[in-house]
RNA sequence: GGCAGGGUAGCUCAGCGGUUAGAGCAGUGGCUUCAUAAGCCAUUUGUCGCGGGUUCGAAUCCCGCCCCUGCCA
């Protein structure tokens, strides 16, 4: 039965390269999870994009005395590189600097305002009167108002933790040439999540036994507190803009805009197949699930604000659209025991590994090492140990010991098997069970699991070649040697495919050293057998045994 | 401060009311030679964060505390 996936991925901020902790939280479950259904000939629609908005950018551009278009353009290109180098597909990447997405937005915005979700209030913020513009709460420092710490942010006191408001700072002072900032009234736009409340706690009561603890129980902890009313526009000139006049130094925010992509892209990937309608499969079917990709920091966008603003829509239009199915939202990796920090440059930068090492195995590192239920630390040194001691040893020398003595003793193809025996039966099913296994648990959303089914059946093969030792076999019985090959390269071939969600891009080159053509999504996720006779192509190590020195080299880089 | 997640073998983690607590890797001792000195077998290691409680029985449930991480829109 096919099903139809929409895999939503959160939108990277075009401001820096992406690291590790970014792809390990978001991007690669995501394309896991995309890989998996589309061997199994579901429909899959993944789609993300640079988020070119948002102050990150504006403070990158400032510092580099640049356009941030220009920094935004930048990174959208370094972006789309490592997608490829990573091996991330998607069915549309784009970004929300579109005609498309802007149109989306004004129209969301417009019928919430239609509809009351969306009001006008006014609210006292900071102005720097010396710059002539409001300051982001952050722009303002001060002393805490709470433990006195005389170097608060307007956001938070970084002392005592609380969060404050710019207007009760004391010898408040504007951060950037020290003035201190007025407080103005200026007006702004509010979506009225309070409105949502019950509705939202009524979907996240229902049928969320999928849902990861962590997500669920936050969410339902905030609904428990109250959900406020949140302004969703900015005294900034960098966004979108506000459609109605009197509003042109005002931009719509970033959390409020950029889920919208969602939709926006959706409709963007209609059009280019030249069938504009084809977005409303995965939003308005009831039978599509909408899988949200992110990382914990972004959990109540994804939980509560946006399927707000899309329980606000579909009332304002009449059309349904589909609340998220599941939000599969990861902890955080840490760079040696302490969040990666883009400023502190404590992260490992996914182009400047891709300039040295081979994509797979950190798709590998990443999926074996995933922050699934709590934070996992990214380290050379056990990343060296993964790759040198499993991904090698236990796959790697698997594939290679049998494919390159097969291919020498036996005329370069698959051999042909006598009668199989109980062994070599238990050999199969375990490794069709592990096609089986491994898929479930990626739709579940738990990848340590599904690569730990495909791996302890990669050591059951590797007990089995040494079990029937087809070396001793060779000159003595010629025929079951034959056997345990052929049984070995099935096992091999099914576990390709388990694997290759994981690893895509060794799995396609052993797909074709099997002898088979084409992709290996298009061989479905079934236990594809060896055909007897059919010619093997040269065997060559699918991955490289990495030095030790690696490591000393490698954390040099860390900080700099 | 409030909320959430986590604290289990040297390391990374699984188990989340029921036989003597598991896996991978590392360590130790053998075997093997097809293979990227890879593989296989055997084997050691644990006050399951701390203190109480519930129960015939708790890593697993309840209460309190400590530590780590994140969020506070």
């Amino acid at each position: 039965m096919t099903e139809k996936i929409l895999v939503c991925v959160a939108w990277p901020y075009a401001n820096g390269s992406l690291h590790t902790g970014q792809i390990v939280g978001a991007y690669l479950p995501a394309d896991i999870f995309a890989r998996y259904h589309r061997a199994r000939g579901d429909r899959v629609l993944m789609v993300s994009g640079s988020d070119l908005h948002g102050t990150p950018i504006t403070v990158r551009a400032q510092q580099e005395n640049r356009t941030p278009t220009e920094v935004a353009d930048q990174f959208h290109q370094e972006f789309l590189e490592t997608w490829e180098g990573l091996g991330i597909e998607w069915e549309l990447y784009t970004t929300t600097g579109t005609e498309n997405h802007a149109h989306t937005v004004h129209d969301i915005f417009l019928r919430l305002l239609e509809k009351g979700d969306i009001y006008k209030d006014s609210m006292r913020l900071p102005y720097c009167a010396l710059e002539g513009r409001f300051l982001l709460d952050r722009y303002v420092e001060g002393t805490c108002p709470i433990c006195g710490d005389p170097g608060a942010r307007g956001d938070q006191c970084d002392n005592c933790g609380n969060v404050l408001d710019p207007v009760d700072l004391k010898d408040r002072r504007c951060k950037f040439d020290g003035s201190t900032p007025e407080i103005r009234e200026s007006e702004h736009f509010f979506l009225r999540l309070s409105a949502y409340g019950h509705k939202l706690k009524q979907w996240l009561s229902a049928e969320k036994g999928h849902w990861r603890k962590n997500v669920l129980n936050f969410s339902l902890g905030v609904l428990t507190q109250g959900l406020q009313d949140r302004a969703i526009t900015r005294d900034i000139d960098w966004g979108i803009r506000i459609p109605l006049e009197g509003y042109e130094s005002k931009r719509i925010y970033v959390w409020f805009e950029n889920v919208i992509g969602y939709l926006s892209a959706a409709m963007e990937w209609a059009q280019q197949l030249g069938e504009p309608e084809r977005w409303r499969d995965f939003w308005q079917d009831p039978d599509c699930k909408s899988y949200y990709f992110i990382g914990k920091d972004n959990i109540f966008f994804h939980t509560l604000s946006w399927p707000a603003q899309l329980l606000g829509y579909s009332e304002a239009t009449g059309e349904t659209f589909n609340l998220p199915y599941d939000v599969p939202a990861n902890q955080y990796q840490t760079v040696r025991g302490s969040k990666a920090s883009t400023s502190r440059r404590l992260a490992v930068w996914v182009p400047d590994y891709l300039s040295r090492h081979d994509p797979d195995p950190l798709r590998y590192y990443l999926s074996v090492n995933m922050p699934e239920t709590s934070d996992a630390d990214f380290s050379w040194e056990d990343f060296l140990r993964r790759n040198n001691d499993e991904l090698v040893a236990t796959w790697g020398n698997l594939v290679n010991r049998v494919l390159s003595f097969t291919y020498r003793n036996f005329d370069r193809a698959v051999p042909t098997p006598g009668e199989l025996t109980a062994a070599d039966n238990d050999l199969l099913s375990r490794t069709e069970q592990a096609i089986a296994d491994t898929g479930e648990n990626i739709g579940l959303c738990r990848y340590r699991a599904g690569l730990e089914s495909a791996m302890s059946v990669a050591r059951e093969a590797n007990r089995y070649v040494e079990e029937n030792a087809p070396w001793n076999l060779l000159n003595q019985d010629r025929d079951r040697c034959a056997t345990v090959l052929y049984t070995a390269i099935a096992a091999i071939s099914g576990l390709n495919t388990a694997l290759y969600p994981y690893l895509p891009f060794t799995c396609q080159q052993l797909h074709a050293i099997l002898g088979n053509e084409g992709p290996v999504d298009a061989a479905g996720w079934r236990f594809l057998r060896p055909e007897a006779g059919r010619p093997l192509a040269e065997p060559k190590p699918l991955f490289k045994k990495l030095d030790p020195s690696i490591v000393e080299e490698e954390e040099a880089r860390l900080g700099q």
